[in-house]
This record gives C-alpha cells, sequence and structure tokens, in this order.
DNA sequence: CGCGATTTGTGCACGCCTTCACAAGCGCCT
DNA sequence: AGGCGCTTGTGAAGGCGTGCACAAATCGCG
C-alpha cells in the first residue's frame, strides 16, 4: 500500500500539537491500541505498560513503544503509559472526536448488514445516508433510516459535510459509485467491491474484499498440506496473535 | 503481519511443481492479479503483457513482473502472459482448484450477509455450514443452508473436512469459537470480530475489523484537513490505483 | 536468414519497517 | 537522601519490499 505523506506541518496555530508525520504501517495500528486500551479502562485500569498493551493488541512491545514514540513522550519511565490520556492523543490523531459521517451507498445482502453494523456507531462514526440505484429498494427503511435513491448524494452531501463513503455495490457499479461520491466532495472511500476504482489523487481509497481474505487462507492450507506430506514435521507456524485473557 | 514459511521442498513427488517459497506481499497481491485475469478471459484475451496486467490490478508493472517471477516462467518475452495458463498457475498456488469447504459461526448481521454472498461461491469456496449460538436462530434457513447450534460444529467438520472458518460473532464470543473451531480440527479462520484471537501455531488468523479501515480513513481525512488549512496547497496525494476501463 | 520491435525476467540500490539492546528517567522503599 | 528496580524512549542493525534500468529472449517481417 504506497501511501505517501509530507507534511510535518512546523508553527501550527492553537494550543493543538502540531500534526506528527506518522509511517503508515503505525497508523493502521493505532485503531488496535484503542480498541485495547478502551477494555482495557473498561476494566479500571489507571495505567498500563508497554508489554501489557502490546499483548493486548497483539504486537510486539518494542513496536509499540516506537509506534507510541511518534506522538510524543505520553508514558512514564517505570510506570507506564497513562490509559485515559493515551486514548484521548490517539482518538485525537485518528480524528475521532469528529464524530464522522458516514454514507453508505448500496443496499444489498452486504450493504444492509453494513448499515446495521454496531461496531460503527460504538466507535465514533455515524451512518447517516443509505443510497441505492435500484428503486425498488429506495423507500425501505433500515435501522432507522430511509434507503435514498443515489441521485440525492449531492444534495444530502452538502447538508450532512460528508467525508467518508462506502460502497457496497455489486463490482459493475462500483466505479459510477465512486465518482458521484468524489462529485459530491467525499474525500474517503471505503471499498468492498471488487475490483480497482480509479478516482483523483486526493481521494483516499481502501478496499476490503472479503473473497481474497479467503483466497489468503486457502494458499496457506496448500502449503501446510503440502508440508505436512514431507519428511520434517516442522511446525510451520504463520501470523498468530498473542493471549488475551477474555 | 509477521507470517514466516520455509519449506521450499526441493525434491517433490508427482507431477506437481515443487511448492514454490512467495514473499507474503506476493501472496496478498496474487487473488487481485487472478480477478483481473479472469475479467481479462471473460474478454476474450489471449495473452495480456506485465503492462495490462498491472493497469487492471492497479500495481506497477515491474512489481507484477516480480511476483509472476517467484512462481516460474510463464510468461513469453516479447508477446506476454498467456491468460488461461496464468489463471491455471495461480488457482494452483492458491489451492483454489480444492473448491474449499468454508463454514461461518455467528448469524448475526453480519453473518447473516456473509452466508449469502456471491463472491464467496464464484471464486472457489462453498459455505457447507452456518452455526450459531443463539437457540432462537438455530434452524433458521438462509441461503439453501440451515442453521446449526455451534455444538454440532465438530460432527459437521469431520464429514465436511473443513478447513477454513469464518467467526463472524460479537467480541466477547470470538475467542470461545475460535477454539472450537480449533478443536475441531480448522486450520485457518477469517475474524470479523474485534480483538486478538489466540490460536496454536499452526493455525492461521486473518482479521478483518471494518471499524478500523474508517478509522484509518479518518485518519486521512483528519490530515488531509490540516493540510489545506496550511500554507503549500500541495496536493497530498496518498494510496490510489490505476484506471481500469470498466 | 537476419534485423528490429517488443516484452519478460532480474541485478541492484534505496527506503521503510521491525527488532534488539541499552541508556535515561521515574517512583518507591528503606 | 540514597539506592534499587522497573519501564520508557531510541540508536543501530538487519530484513523485506519496491522500483529502476537493462540484458536476454522471442516474434514478425522483409
Amino acid at each position: 500500500m504506497s501511501q505517501q505523506r509530507q507534511g510535518s506541518t512546523p508553527g501550527d496555530a492553537g494550543g493543538v500539537p502540531a500534526f506528527p508525520d506518522l509511517p503508515e504501517a503505525t497508523i493502521a495500528r493505532l485503531p488496535e491500541y484503542l480498541r485495547a486500551l478502551h477494555h482495557l479502562a473498561e476494566t479500571g485500569a489507571e495505567t498500563v505498560s508497554s508489554e501489557g498493551l502490546a499483548a493486548a493488541a497483539g504486537v510486539n512491545s518494542a513496536k509499540l513503544r516506537k509506534d507510541l514514540s511518534h506522538l510524543g513522550s505520553y508514558g512514564t519511565r517505570g510506570v507506564g503509559y497513562d490509559v485515559a490520556l493515551l486514548i484521548d492523543q490517539i482518538e485525537y490523531i485518528l480524528g475521532l472526536d469528529k464524530n464522522r459521517a458516514v454514507c453508505l451507498v448500496g443496499v444489498g445482502n452486504l450493504g444492509h448488514a453494513l448499515a446495521g453494523y454496531a461496531g460503527f456507531a460504538s466507535r465514533g462514526f455515524r451512518v447517516v445516508a443509505l443510497f441505492d440505484a435500484d428503486p425498488s429498494k429506495v423507500g425501505e427503511r433500515i435501522n432507522g433510516l430511509t434507503v435514498r435513491h443515489i441521485d440525492e448524494l449531492s444534495e444530502v452531501a452538502a447538508e450532512e459535510s460528508l467525508a467518508i463513503g462506502v460502497i457496497a455495490t455489486p463490482p459493475g457499479s462500483a466505479q459510477a459509485v465512486a465518482d458521484v461520491l468524489v462529485a459530491a466532495g467525499v474525500t474517503s472511500i471505503l471499498n468492498f467491491a471488487p475490483g480497482v476504482l480509479s478516482v483523483p489523487p486526493n481521494v483516499d481509497v481502501r478496499k476490503v474484499d472479503l473473497a481474497i481474505e479467503l483466497q489468503i487462507l486457502s494458499f496457506h492450507e496448500h502449503r501446510k498440506a503440502s508440508l505436512t506430506a514431507l519428511p520434517g514435521g516442522r511446525s510451520a507456524a504463520a501470523g498468530n496473535q498473542e493471549a488475551f485473557g477474555s
């Protein structure tokens, strides 16, 4: 994933710290740390060691310390990290204090589920509008929202300041929907449709392809099967995660 | 993702080629190449150049050539790659010629959608069983399958030689379900529940966390917002993909 | 048969990320 | 007040992945 970044924004206004220049790999892990921290906060923990948090997030403790060091020194040597403070910091960096509005296009099988997915609301995202191109779906109510026709997208975007759009349409419609989203001013897209989207350079696209995940697992199955059929009964370990007392 | 691998399996039985030692990054891209190749095959193309296939898959052509070179020389200089041959090769490597059986645990909001997701069946995976712990869900019919109680999982696994399990339960149940799957002999797990799973080293886990994807996009929104508020109106490009004439 | 156009396969250099190992800093206990 | 144990933050090394640039190979045409 070849994201690139360059703004270190040295002297900035207000009391907010300058926007740090985080490695992409770190960014991808921050949400995982955040989830683990929320879990710890619920159990009443005031502080965590890098070792403890790393275990809860399924990573190496050195990696975790380096990641957190990129956003400043919020730990205390000999003690650990202040859970509440770290949560605030990560949420600020991720921009989750904005309670971002998300719209979803494509209310088919998958879109239906996403519209009702509790994990979005509980982690700072509000699904504010549902769209579909199929007239027979327009008007349907899902989880308190009414499905609207995709032609209304630009109007809604103007009212709600939509920044993030989710595409859950069949592959053939994905590019057209992306074009509509971009035209409406959406600058971040989460795409569940297989295929490559073409968007302007200022728009971010992340892709989730469920079949690809299965295919990768299938490869490892194939590999494991061809290994166990051989002499050395090597354990052939692969990407696991550490324990996490449920 | 710290997968590791070591078996180059030098001299092997039968006519099948020795199992190559592919970089993890390459493996993750093979499914994307495969999808693009199928698309090309439908349009009647006999051969593709690395440039053309790379564009269709949204990657650099040099990267594509290096990836393909890892699985052997299946291209012809001056001509390109044989589409049908390459499809067979990639499907063999990914183990998709086995038509793998998949079971799904957790028939809630998301699980319901996954059970009916057409993208699985169309790409070599058969969802053969649905499970849930909630007695009120057991017996429900979804897409031609009947939801069974999770206690029956081990019996079904014995009949169907299940290798891949999908977890779509609430976070609190995910670890328990993983334990059941592992006990039943499942060695690959696709986990949609937030949190870290603890499994034996021979079991592969891939995680898909929809909220994390949104959080990463939210970060980029935050970054872009703090950049546009500054002097140099840099374009601030990020991970896009190339065109793909639909 | 030879030549030019085209495209693959790959050696090499560069940069990012991970991991180790340790110095610096903090709190607690005596 | 001093010392001791614990934990963070980071310098340095190594590995992995990417992309360039070019040699090697193949086809088609005259």
